[in-house]
DNA sequence: AATTTTGTTCAAAAAAACTTGAACAAAATT
DNA sequence: AATTTTGTTCAAGTTTTTTTGAACAAAATT
């Protein structure tokens, strides 16, 4: 059954950091990765629990988390050498948080790699996850209430049950078409 | 990146089961499942889908699924042979469902195995979400605040923004504080 | 009290999700 | 226009989650 993984950065007191290595093409001079605060270390754990929290990867909740805690926008390169991940991994993790609205990108001049910062509107946080992860299941509703209705044979004995069941999830669709821009009106307040 | 499995039995038209098989013990005499209705196979795909939606296992989307689509109450055994999932499945999967209010246990007089029923009450299914799932990320929250602040050097120079950033989740955490339980009152509405 | 029925648990197997890193593409610099 | 810098993609590898099924436990029936 579903539930949420327990790691060593997870836990209150760790702070060290555990992966394996990769180091830019053919690179034989490595500078140090620049350590991270104890803020910062403390801010990657309790993101990597939040994202956890909504079934999120590790490495999303570790890029926040760091982007979160640090002043100065950060370059993939910068997220890559200070949390030790894969190219890959902070790529595709900017990408994604880029996408939801949770990362922005900053323009700095004079300075050609792309550098990011951490939303931390809340408006923007709630409405961008709910746009991507919530909405398009509920704009599918009417599409599959209508299938679900099509399998019903209106001569058979369960008929009645039946659509009353689908009165029901009528109803659901409905609870969330109202509560959903509440939700993300109410986090305009904050 | 996060992203919801796609499946034969998701997919629209889908008619069939397509599992390995469990039979009991030593029992030689297997009958044959009692075939879903294009009724219950619609709802099964439904909630498959929107359990997804929450990350929660395939097999949980298709016990509610089935329960939810079927007007009598169904024993672990129905469940199990109509599904063609394994036992263990089953009957974790019903006792997770079951722990989350999603699924009212039946007592059928003179009958021994126990039966199951889907819950449909919203706020039944809502309330038992949040309170399993998300209040106790919730209740954490002070926890995690403290330890975060208290990893705030005083004397550094990155103390102001990092206190300011701390307001924020502190923020974040009241807005979850008022919005949870407007989310559980307005679902009994529905 | 032995047997059968019903339900749970958990180690091992299977499937799904995530991460890695090397190959590629695009843009800027020399 | 060659080279370097920066960023993306994706097949293969790794880790995590889910499922299976056989062993066990508990209760009821014979």
């Amino acid at each position: 059954m579903p539930q949420v993984k327990e790691t060593p950065f997870t836990k209150g007191g760790s702070l060290s950091v555990k992966r394996s290595r990769a180091s830019r093409g053919g690179n034989l001079q490595i500078s140090p990765p620049p350590p991270l605060s104890a803020f910062q270390l403390q801010s990657v754990a309790l993101f990597i629990h939040v994202f956890g929290a909504l079934s999120l990867p590790r490495s999303i909740g570790e890029i926040y988390g760091l982007l979160f805690s640090t002043p100065e926008p950060l370059s993939l390169d910068d997220v890559q050498t200070r949390l030790q991940l894969s190219r890959g991994s902070a790529s595709e993790g900017l990408r994604w948080l880029r996408s939801l609205g949770a990362v922005n990108q900053v323009y700095l001049p004079g300075i050609r790699k792309e550098h990011f910062t951490a939303e931390t509107s809340l408006r923007k946080l709630a409405s961008g996850y709910l746009r991507d992860r919530i909405d398009p299941h509920l704009e599918n509703g009417p599409n599959r209430l209508s299938i679900l209705e099509s399998s019903i044979d209106p001569a058979s004995a369960s008929a009645h049950f039946e659509k009353s069941r689908l009165g029901q999830i009528a109803g659901w669709y409905k609870f969330f078409g109202k509560v959903l821009p509440l939700i993300k009106a109410l986090a305009g307040k904050f």
